[in-house]
RNA sequence: GGAGGCGUGGUGUAGUGGCCUAACAUGCGGCCCUGUCACGGCCGAGACCGCGGGUUCGAAUCCCGUCGCCUCCGCCA
């Protein structure tokens, strides 16, 4: 084929270092502006966009956009041109061009096709680079989460996704064939990072997909999502947790603000700086937003509309807010979850509410086999069913405790996305399984 | 699972009983253009208005059904 092909390529967000070189660029035709005998192409790559001269024949060659291309030419400083460098084409090679007409413009600033095309044509979407942001933008949280909790001396553990039963009631789950017996798809790792726990490892945390078969259909519900998982050993209350998720987003905040400024430039979106977040008791938070807004809240928790509430009052001019949410009652938690000390009708739990969204919840467990068998059974679940989660208990566990965080709603709340489904790659919803 | 809303060229919208032989923007095709960067100019193709039925002299527009999507609620991360 070509010599272009062969050269070593260049990325665009490189080129200032090459002002003067022959470079070979690589990368998608963002657009093309033919100005007759001269034409500007805009090439793509993942580090950004670059532009292109193009002057007499070349200018003349038809090029569609998306176009896998080759350019070679040499750099020069333009202050016209965006980033300050241009490439002098001498040589255009389409490597590979799209075969089928666009079903929509990526090449905007702003992709104006509703939700279902551009979840439709997913790989066409996330080529736009304010779409393209978010995904850099989670991977960021993601590694802050892995790098934070490893400095803390963590262990990033690995659990089945096929289980035999659910962490907390059945109804939920996606029954799977699994040769002669019925598993699941789990709805949680709950149980076996418990387990890793009890196993010596003491801090451990997971960045893996949880599955739930609700039938919900919202802009926040998916029936597949990512959860950033912890649980940690040896903590005195559940005070230690949220003591560690304060650090935890602030170290995972921090990093995206400092490695992705032109992503979030390019959405508009500054990530707020997290000093201390407050901890009110659901009691109190039902009383704040009856006093001040005078909406009742649901018996022992906050409805959606109560959620923003509470966040609209926590936060100082309509900046964002964070807000731990704590003494859950018991009823509405699942069973592994530690009675307060001071009133056995509530859990020493909490959720962790993120511009009026729930995006953790977490809490101190049970680790005394015996209390753990008893708030089974008075749920009217039989423990005989739990055995092998209730083994890591007869074998010595320390308190624990730990939280999950939702990463699709976390990014969605830090960039501003109404719809969950933006900051997911590929969704699973009530009716969507492609792409 | 429940409630409400929406469905019009490829995409995003306007049109809410006759002026619709369906408009605008963008995209697409052709021609012109050597400094554009939302490039510009001229020309052209492209939708029987989600689907089925009904009301009416007349339906994109009103009614019923159906399918799809969106939002909210329950529930949750």
């Amino acid at each position: 084929m070509s010599a272009l092909i062969s050269q070593v390529r260049v990325l665009a967000a490189q080129l200032g270092a090459y002002v003067g070189e022959v470079v070979t660029l690589k990368g998608w035709v963002h657009n093309v502006r033919h100005m007759g005998n001269l034409a500007f192409l805009v090439l793509r790559d993942r580090t950004g966009l670059v532009q292109c001269v193009l002057e007499g024949e070349l200018a003349g060659r038809p090029i569609e956009n998306e176009s896998v291309v080759a350019v070679s030419g040499k750099v020069v400083a333009a202050l016209k041109a965006l980033g300050g460098v241009e490439v002098q084409a001498t040589g255009l090679e389409v490597i590979s061009a799209p075969s089928m007409p666009l079903p929509f413009e990526i090449n905007k600033k702003e992709v104006k096709a509703g939700l279902e095309s551009v979840l439709d044509h997913r790989v066409l979407s996330m080529r736009n680079p304010q779409i393209h942001a978010v995904f850099t933008i989670q991977s960021a949280l993601a590694g802050g989460f892995r790098e934070y909790l490893s400095s803390q001396n963590f262990t990033q553990i690995f659990t089945p996704k096929i289980v035999a039963t659910g962490t907390e009631g059945g109804s939920n789950l996606f029954p799977i064939e699994y040769f002669e017996q019925r598993a699941y798809l789990a709805q949680s790792p709950q149980f076996y990072k418990q387990m890793m726990v009890g196993a010596g490892f003491e801090r451990v945390f997971e960045i893996a997909p949880v599955y739930r078969a609700e039938e919900h259909n919202t802009s926040r519900h998916l029936n597949e999502y990512l959860s950033l998982d912890l649980e940690m050993g040896f903590i005195q209350s559940e005070e230690d947790l949220m003591d560690l998720e304060t650090g935890l987003l602030r170290h995972m905040f921090a990093k995206v603000a400092a490695e992705c400024a032109p992503e979030l430039a390019l959405l508009g979106v500054t990530v707020p700086e997290i000093a201390a977040i407050p901890r009110i008791p659901v009691a109190e938070a039902q009383a704040i937003i009856e006093r001040k807004y005078g909406k009742l809240s649901p018996k022992g928790d906050l409805d959606p509309e109560g959620e923003r509430l509470i966040c609209q009052y926590v936060s100082e001019g309509g900046k964002p807010a964070l807000v731990f949410m704590t003494r859950y009652p018991r009823e509405i938690r699942p069973m592994y979850a530690m009675p307060a000390p001071e009133n056995p009708n509530l859990t020493a739990s909490f959720d962790l509410l993120f511009n009026g969204l729930e995006i953790t919840t977490g809490g101190q467990r049970i680790h005394n086999a015996q209390m753990l068998v008893e708030s089974i059974a008075s749920r009217g679940l039989d423990p005989e069913s739990f055995s092998t989660y209730l083994e890591v208990f007869r074998l010595g566990m320390p308190p624990h405790g730990g939280m999950a965080i939702g990463l699709e709603r976390l990014t969605a709340r830090l960039l501003g996305l109404s719809n969950i489904r933006e900051a997911t790659a590929f969704p699973r919803d009530r009716t969507r399984l492609t792409p």
